[in-house]
DNA sequence: CATGCTTCTGTGAGCGTTCACAGTAGAGAA
DNA sequence: TTCTCTACTGTGAACGCTCACAGAAGCATG
């Protein structure tokens, strides 16, 4: 409660001075500070009733020079800037990363690597060790920031599976595969046959594996898989409104298309719909990612959630256990199939 | 080029490590390395060379134990954090900060207060002085942090004027009013007379000012202001919604409507739309932002572009003034109309 | 009583910088 | 010559913390 009332800057409390104030040395305070092995429970109460009375913080600064950590890490985004703005999941992402790192006591730095200058300060300011470790971005292919962060030994995990080199950084992903099987099977449960594929960049793991799913579920149920129904996009808006035109084209009794991500499937809806077919009675719609998008688009898209709350909470959770010494990690987690109007 | 190349964590080169090489002291190195006053030129060169050598990074903490800066700075968002998803204008500003940021080598913490112990658990990292400054986005009112930190004597720059205390407290904002004005005047200059008008929550000033505007253009036309034609609503696209259906209800002869933002604009159009209105034949819709939102929707909205990259950069130069010293500072910035398809 | 063990506490050193100060060298003026 | 001034350089002392170590106290064991 006795913090500083003054508008101007006094000078802070040090761990000097909350060991006058408990009647014990700095070692003790110290030792408090950082969980309390070794302090009777006495010195433990002084210590923390002086810190109370004096508002004392503990300089971040000081204990860093000496224990060469940091105790802030980095959150990287290699994307090309549009990223931000298109992609929902990036904010959620940002949120869920920074409020588990919260609860740590964690500083989260934001840092974008849009250009190659920007790319080139950031991998000197993290190899330098201004941070702990690196949470990282960036779903396309051949990241020369990620293979160089992985040689400097920097602590690191990945948002999805990156590509290039590397089984040996950490990642945590959602499971694509399977949500795009979860959708497949779900459009032929509705009778559909004729179902078309808008697929994501296929440079990405996660444009593969949701091409992939679709490919094995309709195996599974003796369709043969037709290339004529398979575009790629690149999971923009405008992107899935040339898909769709595409497969319209190629496939004019398509009866279904499922669509690597919402976004392109808003495109998909708004060329069916321009070219007179009825969204979801002559032609259902599946997207992919549950973003807002999904709820925005009219009508509603059925779509595979991603579980993002627990991604970022995954991150977080791996990229720390990595830097106290553990092993890197590969984690997936299950999807959830989203049912609503336009299938 | 001669950095780390193992894989494990050497001891990284200190300040007395590129001395040695260069032959010459600390203090000489310490001098090159801000900005070089009293300094020979051979030194200067030699100084450099070695820190090229041996792939020399300051050490930030050291640095700061001593000056008691800490170099970074937080950008705070003491919003609900649905705006997150909700509102473009946040990515845009979140980077636009993070860049002009990163042009000081200032790196910046993402601070994301949403609940009440998250609240104080940032307020109290702030005012220990783990940052040197906030940016502050809050667009509501009567915010307690922001008040803390002011009383603090924290340099602080907000987003938009804030409200409650403090005309003391540095801020940057676009021209609500101007802007507002500029889009009635074109639907004016349309022919239009019915204007209605969607507002936003009216406990924010941008709220406050987008009606004035719409209110004083009319009047200077020599219009009477019908109250019917004002409905409240809270920038989300369901609110877009609810606001065209009272306004059609009121006051079904409108022929145009101004909505103060485009997200609500959405809304507005697929109301508009499915009443059987043509827009912009039957009723002319004016947005503002300029958010993806508005080449999203369709008809393409015309909108008010608000300066958001310039609105970043004046942000970031305020609070570094502040923090060199100078005196808070509040910054308007003009908007801009921007003509699409939808008036 | 000496010995060992465990639990707790204080102390000095040092992390890598910056800052203030003292000092040197060279140029120009008295 | 001697003094002053300017331009530059080196040095010790912090900054606030953690860590390793030395020791003290209490208790059980030989």
């Amino acid at each position: 409660m006795t913090m500083n009332h003054s508008g101007g800057r006094r000078r802070p409390p040090t761990i000097h001075d909350v060991a006058r104030e408990a009647g014990v040395s700095r070692g003790t305070v110290s030792r408090v500070l950082n969980g309390g092995h070794y302090v009777s429970p006495s010195a433990q109460e002084a210590v923390n009733a002086a810190i109370r009375k004096t508002g004392y913080v503990v300089n971040r600064h000081a204990r860093s020079l000496i224990t060469g950590r940091s105790d802030s890490i980095g959150f990287l985004l290699t994307e090309p800037q549009e990223r931000l703005f298109e992609d929902p999941n990036f904010n959620v992402l940002l949120r869920g990363c920074t409020q588990a790192l919260a609860a740590h006591d964690i500083p989260l730095l934001l840092m974008l690597a849009g250009t190659e200058d920007e790319r080139r300060r950031i991998a000197r300011y993290i190899t330098a060790g201004h941070v702990d470790g690196v949470l990282l971005v960036s779903s396309h292919s051949g990241d020369p920031v990620a293979e160089q962060l992985r040689k400097a030994g920097v602590p690191l995990v990945a948002c999805g599976k990156p590509i290039g080199l590397g089984s040996k950084v950490s990642y945590v992903a959602a499971d694509d595969r399977d949500g795009a099987r979860d959708m497949v099977r779900h459009l032929l449960s509705l009778g559909r046959r004729r179902i078309g594929v808008v697929t994501g960049p296929l440079d990405t793991p996660g444009g593969v594996e949701r091409l992939a799913g679709y490919r094995e579920v309709l195996t599974e149920a003796g369709i043969e898989v037709d290339e004529r129904l398979i575009v790629s996009g690149d999971y923009s808006r405008s992107s899935g409104e040339a898909g769709a035109e595409r497969l319209l084209d190629r496939a004019p009794d398509m009866d279904a298309v499922f669509v690597a991500s919402d976004l392109m499937a808003q495109g998909v809806l708004t060329v069916l719909q321009r070219s007179g077919r009825r969204v979801p009675e002559d032609v259902a719609v599946g997207g992919f990612d549950d973003s807002p998008a999904a709820t925005a688009a009219s009508p509603e898209l059925t779509t595979i959630r991603q579980p993002w709350d627990r991604i970022s909470a995954e991150m977080v959770r791996v990229l720390l256990a990595q830097i106290s010494g553990e092993d890197p990690a590969a984690v997936i987690l299950p999807t959830e199939l989203v049912k609503r109007r336009s299938t």
